[in-house]
DNA sequence: CGAACCCTTGATACGCTTCAACAAGAGTGG
DNA sequence: CCACTCTTGTTGAAGCGTATCAAGGGTTCG
């Protein structure tokens, strides 16, 4: 049975040169078109990154948050750490990618727990360091600017999804979105619990939906493959 | 019986000073302390307000996105506008805040409908005219970011109270969130059915969940006010 | 081999919605 | 002034959607 999703849960790759590599990863977070070199190595200066294991808490909530943090590689969990329990995930940002710009501007410490699926190379940046620098690179500051507003329609999308869909128009949104070529292939990267926690359903009810879509010839479902048969009918159900 | 909703439907003030007025107002938008005379006029000079009468429609859904909106006075419900049917409220913003500062940056059209309930003044902001201000007053583009990363946080708590809390602790939660004094009395200033959408349940369970707090001696409803009468167990509940 | 994990399947229970009916103002026009 | 309608909130009965609990199969690994 093919196994996709443990792909990512691998060893990480050590960048091999260094900062330069980090740099690359790190243009990536900061979006299109690359920012200066100035800019660029101005922020790594201030820049600290920690190697994560599976399991590891990158930052706790209610815990101060002075740094902008981002995944440069793997996959960290945003959710609610409970202690005798399993980690109650709620999102995931896979690398590279901002993992949390919005706490530390505010102040007021972490609004949930972050913790590593699998390792991960995670980027912090204290917000003190990064004031100054951007009186001298105001692209900088329009850089998180945008990536700030991209996460608010991220988050409303996701709200509304929650208030207006039912489970299965989550997940069939969820399929269509992740599909890569036209033909319609979808390769889960994650472990099924994972992205039924991020459709907000139990895992039980995700095994029921794929099931029903399966019986209704809209998919077909091969371990963590699942190939879209009809595009139009799904665009029709979501 | 007691009808608190209906004055926040009055006519609205209408800005007797004119600009000295819109000026005030605007600067609670973009939060405390002040911003420069100097800059905020600059602002204000590119700054567009609108009146709107119940109902109007400050922007639509995919419609090109070009300016920020803040709303000065009265209240702008976010959600989807549905043809032959009734306005689908999701978040409401009452004045003066922030209405949409995403869509505009990054440039994609906007995600929701947003329509006024009641009178309402609404403020543009075009981004283009904006961006050459950041340069000379960089303190504005930090209001914005703190603006943003507010905006974040609530939406983050949002969806997890939608996917962790059931209805009853999203009620809960919201009266004590909106409780003024330790006293504990909550005067509604929007209809009920406007409450049961923000708690994304409907109008019907609202109904049924007050009485049963009321029931159980935690609260007290008379028409549009509130009693906490036990904040503990409240607290509890939530 | 046994242990641990992930996914699946079934039975049941609960929360919330939907639909329908009704009461209580508020506004309107005869 | 009263009948009429419109809106808002309330209540009840029925039904859907999803969670919960329990059990079993497949795979991986020591």
């Amino acid at each position: 049975m093919s196994r996709s999703p443990s792909s990512s849960i691998e060893p990480v790759l050590v960048p091999q040169g260094g900062r330069a590599m980090c740099a690359t990863l790190w243009g990536a977070v900061l979006g299109q078109p690359d920012l200066s070199d100035a800019a660029l190595s101005a922020v790594l200066a201030w820049a600290r990154w920690r190697h994560l294991a599976s399991g590891d808490v990158v930052f706790a909530c209610q815990q101060p948050a002075e740094q902008l943090f981002a995944v440069l590689e793997g996959c960290v969990g945003l959710g609610t750490l409970r202690e005798g329990q399993a980690f109650h995930l709620e999102r995931s940002v896979h690398g590279p990618g901002w993992l949390d710009l919005s706490s530390a501007w505010v102040g007021q410490g972490h609004v949930q727990d972050a913790q590593a699926m699998g390792s991960a190379l995670v980027l912090e940046l204290p917000l003190a360091a990064l004031r100054p620098l951007f009186l001298r690179y105001p692209e900088l500051q329009e850089r998180l600017l945008l990536a700030l507003a991209q996460t608010v329609q991220k988050l409303t999308g996701a709200t509304h999804d929650l208030m207006a869909k039912d489970a299965q128009k989550r997940l069939v949104g969820w399929l269509l979105q992740r599909m890569s070529a036209p033909a319609g292939d979808v390769a889960l990267r994650e472990r099924k619990r994972e992205l039924a926690a991020q459709l907000a359903i139990t895992p039980e009810t995700l095994s029921r939906l794929l099931r029903q879509l399966m019986a209704s010839g809209l998919i077909e479902v091969q371990g963590y493959s699942i190939k879209l048969l009809n595009l139009n009918a799904l665009r029709a159900l979501a």
